[in-house]
DNA sequence: CTCCATTGTGAACGTATAATCACAATAGAG
DNA sequence: CTCTATTGTGATTATACGTTCACAATGGAG
């Protein structure tokens, strides 16, 4: 089955790629380790030479996500001076990730209760993805604090989690009607709501 | 087991019940038959008295979610005849809900992927349930728009969404943190935002 | 080229759980 | 009170899946 033999390490990026794309198209609870496999064209044991079990897996899973997420929000702030720029490039890079159906893997991985069904250690890192992402936002609104774009007044956290409360419904509603959801219609017209509730008159 | 023979009718409220809360403390995924059985005083046999099968059960479960989303918005629209108090209950209600760990079965229900992962049926019908609710805090928004405190120019959809947005991901926090988020808290902060966003300014 | 550590395979096992069925208990109609 | 349809039980089956293990293939170090 398996064309040649790999090394580990390129082994276990293809499996957790191959989980990650399997976690998006079909969600964590149908991620069986046989799957996994037979994307990577191995035999169902063979994962277990890379992976001690599935929840090695889900781990390398969950560090890919938390990659992606940083670098995304590492992104919009290298690309935008202004911080309402670049908040609003942090809103749209997600929007166009879900609707390129690419990362809908990380929701799934980081608010899937399945995810951390009977695993706390999961769970709290998941959190702490979360919470470093939400961090990394949030020093974009600071920013705008300071740069007088942002209310001065506004709490940092509510600000963040308000523009977080776009993307997530989203892309529950994209999700549930298989893409019929004009997510970026949305997108465009939340942030000027979002816009009006955060943005400092001159 | 079973203290007494029970009229079908009432098994199945209390399986559909003992599902929900079940649903709620531990998420679907470890949702067996076995353990809706255990806590209605079944043996798990038992439960294929009322219910043809799992996915049945689920569909009740879907049902009474329904009811109480509906019936949630509907307290908040009587008991507030202006618009904007009565979004601010519809809220302050979920806030509330989600602290007293009642009704997470609700979001588990209608956004986990687990709920319809090989089901579109079940799928379509948690989309039509979503609908229905936002199409209740819809008409409440557009009563705002009538009354003159939500500014007229904005899609109502977009607005409703927006306050969707305020719960879901305090939702999401509140879970991760094993209720350690301060949900009420951010529901204020964040209705502030919400209400400047959406107010009409006299 | 040779050899061994690494990687891949197929069969097998254990477990969890949905679902079925023959049989037992019981509630309520008559 | 009696009888039957309804409800409850325990044993059992089927299936899916994670995981292990003995064995085979292979690629690179020497």
């Amino acid at each position: 089955m398996a064309e040649e033999k790999l090394d580990t390490q390129v082994r276990r990026e293809q499996i957790a790629e191959a989980a990650l794309t399997l976690i998006a198209s079909q969600g964590l609870r149908r991620l069986s380790m046989g799957a996994v496999a037979r994307r990577v064209g191995l035999v169902p044991s063979g994962i277990y030479r890379h992976f001690k079990n599935k929840d090695e897996l889900l781990d390398a899973v969950l560090d890919r996500v938390e990659q992606r997420l940083l670098a995304n929000v590492k992104a919009s702030r290298d690309e935008h001076s202004n911080a309402l720029d670049a908040l609003r490039d942090v809103l749209m890079r997600h929007i166009r990730y879900l609707r390129e159906g690419k990362v809908i893997s990380v929701p799934r991985m980081i608010f899937s209760e399945d995810a951390h069904a009977d695993n706390p250690d999961r769970k709290r890192r998941a959190l702490r993805v979360l919470k470093q992402y939400t961090g990394q936002v949030g020093e974009i609104v600071r920013l705008g604090q300071s740069q007088g774009c942002i209310r001065p007044d506004l709490d940092v956290q509510t600000v963040t989690m308000m523009l977080f409360g776009i993307v997530v419904p989203a892309g529950i509603l994209w999700h549930l009607t298989d893409g019929g959801f004009d997510v970026t219609r949305h997108a465009q017209r939340a942030w000027q709501l979002f816009r009006r509730a955060v943005e400092k008159s001159a």
